[in-house]
DNA sequence: CATACGTGGAC
DNA sequence: TGTCCAAGTAT
């Protein structure tokens, strides 16, 4: 009974600091025109398309709003539905992903929209969760913000709203099937898309990773974490182990009418299918030019003279730490082959914007691009 | 079930 | 400056 007078009472509270400082903006909230004009059969009344729900709530995953709002603006322009992405060609797709990291997502949703492209949308847990890409928080979310249907969500907010609230202490396994529930009884039933709407708002602007706002909080009287004087200890951390930097020497290959070398990466793991500069790593007590020859020939069955150094650069992919050291050089022979790639191509540097980069190569080319405008300026034709 | 999977922002 | 963290999913 008292718990029951608690939720409610939660609710009304968390609805009341919504109406007033909830971001009512996001703009896949009011992109219903195309739901509503080309599948009214489809769309009952109050609902939203799940398009552009659906391309968020992806683009989303493990990224912040304001890094990903401009991805998603030039995506909806690009593919503004389900049938205009299924038929693009993977690389445009990956073109318009290009930078926002964990590629792998921008494969699931081109594939997803491929099995999607010809059915009505989904309107089950299940039928969301058997898309590539799609696991329970996506699919309640989407779920939730485009049909107003009552299901949970546990994504980083909610677990870190609930954790602090519960102060809950224990291994991470039990940690999540608790969350759930809890995320679940919490729910308004009646309004389930506001409601995790606000959740997650109040997770994304009060109840925030670094120096939550607890003074202004709703919930600091009700809130464990709080009344411990350890918010920040919550929720328990798992504790990450740190690798060693690499180096990694780069080749930038130019031939005799000015082309440069790129191959496209394996279509499995790390930046998969992203287009890059050959290299690899510096081995011990290896001198880096003699790195990027050795791996030059390697991967592409060529040799070149390594020449000046282009550029240094820093570089981490979470926990994995890689310093770049990159070279021009010039080739001498042999036709390149894809050896450790899916296909490599010599391309005017003025046409590498058409190819997807990941984002410490595009530092790479922005370094070519200065050079070689420096060398005609130096060498007027 | 622990790990792979990117990048930019905050402090 | 290094460390932590973000609207997670797949394996």
């Amino acid at each position: 009974m008292k718990v029951l007078f608690l939720i409610e009472e939660l609710r009304k509270q968390l609805f009341t600091w919504w109406d007033c400082f909830g971001r009512h903006d996001l703009p896949w909230k009011y992109y219903s025109v195309d739901f509503i004009t080309s599948n009214s059969k489809e769309a009952l009344d109050g609902e939203l398309d799940p398009y552009p729900i659906w391309i968020a709530e992806i683009m989303l995953q493990q990224t912040q709003v304001r890094v990903m709002l401009s991805y998603w603006e030039r995506w909806m322009k690009a593919f503004p539905n389900k049938k205009v992405l299924a038929e693009a060609r993977l690389d445009q797709v990956l073109l318009a992903w290009q930078g926002l990291g964990y590629y792998t997502r921008a494969h699931r949703l081109h594939a997803a929209a491929f099995k999607l492209k010809d059915s009505p949308w989904p309107r089950t847990l299940e039928g969301w969760m058997a898309l590539p890409g799609i696991g329970r928080t996506t699919a309640g979310s989407i779920l939730s913000s485009a049909f107003n249907y009552p299901f949970p969500i546990l994504d980083g907010n909610v677990r870190r709203l609930l954790a602090r609230l519960t102060a809950f202490d224990e291994p991470q396994v039990n940690m999540e099937n608790y969350f759930w529930s809890l995320s679940n009884d919490l729910l308004d039933k009646e309004r389930p898309r506001d409601f995790n709407q606000a959740l997650m708002d109040f997770g994304a602007l009060v109840c925030t990773p670094f120096n939550p706002t607890c003074q202004s909080c709703p919930f600091q009287k009700v809130c464990s974490a709080y009344s411990l004087g350890n918010v920040r200890r919550f929720p328990l951390k798992n504790k990450s182990k740190l690798f060693p930097v690499k180096v990694i020497g780069i080749a930038v290959i130019l031939n005799q009418v000015g082309d440069v070398l790129i191959d496209q990466r394996l279509d499995k793991g790390l930046l998969a299918g992203m287009w890059e500069f050959p290299g690899g790593k510096q081995e011990e007590g290896e001198l880096i030019e003699k790195t990027i020859e050795r791996e030059v020939f390697e991967e592409l069955a060529i040799h070149v003279e390594v020449k000046e150094r282009l550029i240094e650069l820093e570089h981490k992919y979470g926990q994995k730490q890689f310093r770049f050291i990159v070279h021009l050089c010039k080739w001498l022979s042999g036709d390149p082959k894809p050896l450790a790639s899916q296909q490599v191509r010599w391309v005017s540097p003025n046409s590498l914007h058409e190819y997807p980069f990941p984002a410490a190569n595009s530092k790479i080319i922005q370094a070519l691009v200065e050079y070689l405008s420096l060398e005609i300026d130096h060498n007027p034709p």
